[in-house]
DNA sequence: ACCCTAAAGTTCGATGCTAAACACTACATG
DNA sequence: CATGTAGTGTTTAGCATCGAACTTTAGGGT
C-alpha cells in the first residue's frame, strides 16, 4: 500500500507515507543514503509540521493568527517594556521589513500592540506590547505549555535530557554553517511527506 | 547587549537570543514553564528552521525552488511511473488544489514535470516525472543527503538511534492528537527567536 | 435512459509575502 | 552650516497561496 492504511481496508486514504516507508523508498530510488539519518531528518520535519498544526489550530480557537503570536513572542522576550523597532522584528521573525510594516499595521488595528515614533531618534519607530497583547501573550503561552508537556509525555527525564543536549549540539553545527543567518531566504513551503531532506 | 554577542564587542547584531537566554527570559515572564521542555521545542524549531534556510541555498545554486523540490520528492516517493494526481500532489504538500494547479503550472513550463488527463477517468489529471526532472531531483538528493550528514557530524551512533527513536515516539503522540492531518491550516509562518512554542 | 450526488480540477477574488524603489533622519566631513 | 552617506521604515509591483464558486465526469438509484 502506498500510505498509512496499508492493510486496514479502509477507505484507503492517500495521505502520506509512514516515516518507515519513505526511508525504504529513499533507498531503492537513492541507494547511498544513509537510513538513519535519514529517519532522523524526516522525522524532525514532519514533528515540527504536525506541531505547527495544532499551534495554529489552538491559536485560533484564542482569536490570533500564528503570524501575531510571533510578534508577541518577540515583544515579550525583548523583556520590559516589551518594545521593538519594526526592524528588528523583521529580523527575529525572518521577514522582510515590509511585510513587518503591514503585519504590524493588523495588530495595530487589533489592539495587540502600538506604533510610536522614536521621541529621540525620529527615524526610528518602537512597537511596544498593549495590556491586551501581553494577555493574548499569556493565554497563548499556556496553551501551548499544555500542548508541549503533552507530546513529551512519553519521555522519561533523562530521555528529555538527552534530546535537549543533541538537539543542541546539532544547532550549534548548523549555525556554524550558517553565519549569523538572521534569517532571510526562508522559503518555508511546506513538505508533507517530502520533509525527507527539506524543511529539515 | 541583547543576544549573542554579549561581550565581544563586536558590531552588536541584534540577532536572536540564544536558546538559554531565550528560555531564561520566558522563566522570568511566565514561571510555570518547564525549561527542559522549553528548551527542547525551541531547538527544535530552530533547528528546523535553518535547515530550511541552508537548504533553499542549496537548491537556488541547482537552479530549482524549494517548493519544486517538494514536489519532485512527492512525485519519487510515489514509485514507478512517478505519477500523481494535483489533488494527491496537494493533500500530502499540505497545498490546497487551487496551489498546486499554479505550481504545476510552473514546472510543467519548466520541464520538470508532465500534465496529461488520465485515459481511463477523464475528471483525473496525471502529473508524472519528467527525466528532467528525475535528474534534479537526483541532484538535490545528493546535495541534501550531504548536509544532513554533515548536520549530524558530531552525533555517535548510539546518540543517532537514540535521536530517531525519541522522534518516532514524539511523532506518533502528536499523530494521534491530530487525527489524520493531510494537513490543511499549516500558516507555516515564521519563527525566529520566538519558537519556543510556535512552529514547533 | 435520467437525475442526483460525489469527486476532481480549475478559475476567481482577496490576502500576505518578497524585492526593489522611495522618503526621511542622523551623523560625519569639509 | 552644507553635503554625502548610512540606516530606518514605508510604498509599490508582482507572485504564491487560500477559500469559495464553478465545470466536468463518474457512479448510483429509479
Amino acid at each position: 500500500m502506498t500510505s498509512t492504511s496499508g492493510d486496514a481496508a479502509g477507505p484507503a486514504l492517500p495521505a502520506e507515507p509512514a516515516i518507515d516507508e519513505q526511508v525504504a523508498i529513499y533507498q531503492r530510488e537513492f541507494p547511498e543514503v544513509d537510513p538513519q539519518v535519514e529517519t532522523i531528518v524526516s522525522a524532525l520535519s514532519r514533528l515540527n509540521r504536525r506541531m505547527h498544526v495544532a499551534y495554529s489550530r489552538q491559536l485560533a480557537a484564542l482569536g490570533i493568527t500564528n503570524a501575531e503570536w510571533e510578534v508577541l513572542k518577540a515583544l515579550v522576550l525583548a523583556g520590559k517594556p516589551y518594545r521593538l523597532g519594526p526592524g528588528d522584528l523583521a529580523k527575529r521573525l525572518g521577514l522582510t521589513p515590509a511585510a513587518m510594516t503591514h503585519r504590524v499595521d493588523r495588530m495595530v488595528g487589533d489592539g495587540l500592540v502600538t506604533r510610536a515614533r522614536d521621541e529621540t531618534n525620529r527615524v526610528r519607530v518602537n512597537i511596544e506590547l498593549t495590556g491586551e497583547g501581553r494577555t493574548k501573550w499569556l493565554d497563548a503561552m499556556r496553551m501551548a505549555a499544555t500542548f508541549e508537556a503533552d507530546v513529551l509525555q512519553d519521555l522519561g527525564g533523562d530521555e528529555r535530557g538527552t534530546l535537549a543536549g543533541i538537539l543542541t549540539r546539532m544547532l550549534v553545527r548548523v549555525e556554524s554553517d550558517q553565519p549569523d543567518a538572521g534569517g532571510r531566504l526562508v522559503d518555508l513551503d511546506q513538505d508533507d511527506q517530502s520533509e525527507g531532506t527539506t524543511s529539515g
